[in-house]
RNA sequence: UGGGGAAUAGUGUAACGGUAGCACGACUGACUCUGGAUCAGUUAGUCUAGGUUCAAAUCCUAGUUCCCCAGCCA
């Protein structure tokens, strides 16, 4: 084992490491990212991979993929290419790639081997039978009336079950422990159940399923794994993990649990997210505003910043619930060292610069990425007529303005110095049509005499050299942190954010950006990071997602003040 | 009501009987041709009550609060 940081960093490593020492399992570290192929991964999951797989990395050992799909009437080839190539995009190779359905034989083998050892028997008790049998949480559980069943019975009637013979639900193969354990998971719980359905790979060979407990703890002893990490609902569940491995008296992985990720203003369960998408609350799995791994990815997070994110908010036992402004944080930080520069005006107004030459095009030399310089600079196109921001231009200005008002001094970026003489309305509305201003030839950038101190700096394109492009603003999907914390009666959906996605679609772009491709990321300047939409961009239509805004220092002073 | 877990700044997370630290946030200030970034600084915490000890977030006792479990889902 290979210890490379000087103290492990969680529980989790201090089990693992204490493993190490005592030799249980010889040095070795295998863990494995255990996904039902029945959703899409979101970043809850992004989390346990980067757990698993950071463990295997960090202790030199290996981690597997294995699809935990025992319930065919749930599940679809089309999760599991969307699981791997989430993975993989999340930037981890698995080292084994496997299915619990590879492994049906070997636990019907081990179910035979039960029976006979007198530790499961076929149940004929229905659904609600066994429900009722089962007990409550403080009432010990009923045996089953064919709990004693001779193991020769057992034997063909599983045989049967295997065989067909029985229609769905009508019998259960169920493990004989203890109907009045308090923990009802140890109340003689269902191992096999007839589900007369196509699974996704071995078609039509089965009609009897084995259930996560029986199959999980066997899975992970199969492939010989060390530290089975799950969340912390299956803590319960820990002692029949570890019955059926004692039982079967076959290699025994430790199981280990971890608190899952709550994020803010999000929900993160499977059947919620679901819900969305299927009442059309978003457009699609990977919707930009989805906490998938799919939207997260249109949204222009990268793999680099989920993994710092997963990094930052640590492993423990404690049900928390994570700022999402952690998760905005990750990628600004990411996207400012990487995402190249660029102007882009989101809501346009006119900027005429009155003594500047009509007609007269300049070429001016604007920074790619000030922290890296290798990323070099680029040329953009100045001239008479421009658009700004109109959050850059007021006329009457509230306290500590630094941007264009009538009279005052702003510098347009990597250009030159420009004073507002006045504004021009529409006569009817009153309307601010385009804003007049005149510039200094002697403030171009880079020239010595451009040192001049202005208040501000804005940004700004050609007119006549922009490009047009819808911008998707992204908010929040829900209004409150906590989604769920609604009155008695009112349902989680009635705090979506209505504000949640703002569509410009006259953006004006420098020009730079027209051969932008499906997944390039840049960063507006003043306004954000932004990407071009892998699904609805088109060459001269091209349609950017607003992964993170910029921090923005004014909008706090704007709202405060 | 039975069982299993968990409680440390606003949010997370360390400290393993010996100086309560880190990240994010918030707030100051410096710097800046992005009100970005960067830099410097400030703020703020051991669930409660007892006990053991020279010394307790840590050990003991009793409480409080929160989460999970009664699928032939995972």
């Amino acid at each position: 084992m290979t210890i490379e940081a000087p103290r492990p960093r969680n529980f989790i490593e201090e089990a693992i490491e204490e493993d190490g020492r005592t030799g249980r399992y010889g040095g070795r570290v295998h863990t494995r990212f255990p996904p039902e192929p029945n959703g899409y991964l979101h970043i809850g999951h992004a989390k346990s991979i980067c757990l698993n797989f950071g463990l295997a990395k960090k202790y030199g050992g290996q981690c597997n993929l294995r699809f935990d799909d025992t319930n065919p009437t749930k599940e679809e080839v089309e999760y599991v290419d969307s699981i791997m190539n989430d993975v993989r995009w999340l930037g981890f190779e698995w080292d084994g790639l496997y299915y619990a359905s590879d492994y049906f034989p070997q636990l019907y083998a081990w179910a035979i081997q039960l029976i006979e050892a007198g530790k499961a028997y076929v149940c004929d008790l229905s659904a609600d039978e066994i429900r009722a049998h089962r007990g409550t949480l403080t009432q010990p559980g009923k045996n089953s009336p064919y709990r004693d069943r001779p193991v020769a019975e057992n034997l063909a009637l599983f045989a049967r079950m295997r065989e067909g013979e029985f229609s769905d639900g009508a019998r259960t193969l169920r493990a004989k422990i203890d109907m009045a354990s308090p923990n009802l998971n140890l109340r003689d719980p269902v191992l096999y159940r007839i589900l007369h359905a196509e699974h996704h790979r071995t078609g039509n060979a089965w009609c009897i399923y084995p259930m996560y407990d029986y199959t999980h703890g066997q899975s992970d002893s199969l492939e010989q794994i060390t530290h089975s990490i799950c969340t912390l609902e299956f803590e319960n569940h820990r002692p029949l993990y570890d019955w059926f491995l004692d039982a079967l008296d076959i290699y025994h992985p430790r199981q280990i649990e971890f608190a899952r990720l709550n994020l803010t203003y999000t929900v993160m369960s499977k059947r919620r997210l679901l819900e969305l998408v299927q009442g059309g609350f978003v457009s699609g799995w990977d919707d930009p505003r989805m906490p998938t791994i799919g939207g997260l990815r249109r949204r222009g997070y990268t793999p680099e910043s989920i993994r710092a994110f997963c990094d930052r908010i640590g492993v423990a036992k404690f049900n928390s619930t994570i700022d999402v402004a952690v998760l905005e944080g990750a990628v600004r930080e990411d996207l400012n060292r990487t995402a190249p520069r660029a102007m882009a005006v989101l809501r346009p107004l006119k900027l005429v610069i009155e003594n500047y030459p009509a007609g007269q095009v300049e070429e001016l030399e604007a920074i790619n990425n000030p922290e890296d310089p290798s990323a070099g600079v680029r040329l953009v196109p100045f001239s008479r007529e421009l658009f700004i921001e109109q959050d850059d231009f007021r006329e009457v200005p509230p306290k500590k303005f630094h941007r264009l008002t009538p009279g005052a001094e702003v510098r347009l970026r990597a250009a030159y110095i420009v004073k507002c003489t006045g504004v021009v309305e529409d006569q009817s509305t009153g309307e601010i049509r385009e804003v007049r201003c005149t510039y200094d030839p002697q403030t171009k950038s880079g020239l010595p005499s451009a040192d001049r101190k202005v208040k501000g700096t804005i940004h700004w394109v050609s007119a006549q050299h922009a490009v047009q492009a819808e911008v998707r603003l992204y908010e929040h999907l829900f209004s409150q942190p906590d989604p769920s914390d609604v009155p008695e009666g009112v349902d989680y959906k009635a705090t979506l954010n209505p504000n949640s996605l703002e569509v410009l679609k006259s953006a004006q772009l420098e020009p730079s950006l027209a051969h932008s491709k499906p997944g390039d990321r840049f960063q507006f300047e003043r306004n954000g990071y932004f990407c071009v939409d892998t699904r609805d961009s088109l060459p001269g239509r091209l349609v950017f997602n607003r992964t993170v805004t910029l921090r923005d220092t004014w909008a706090k002073i704007e709202k405060s003040g």
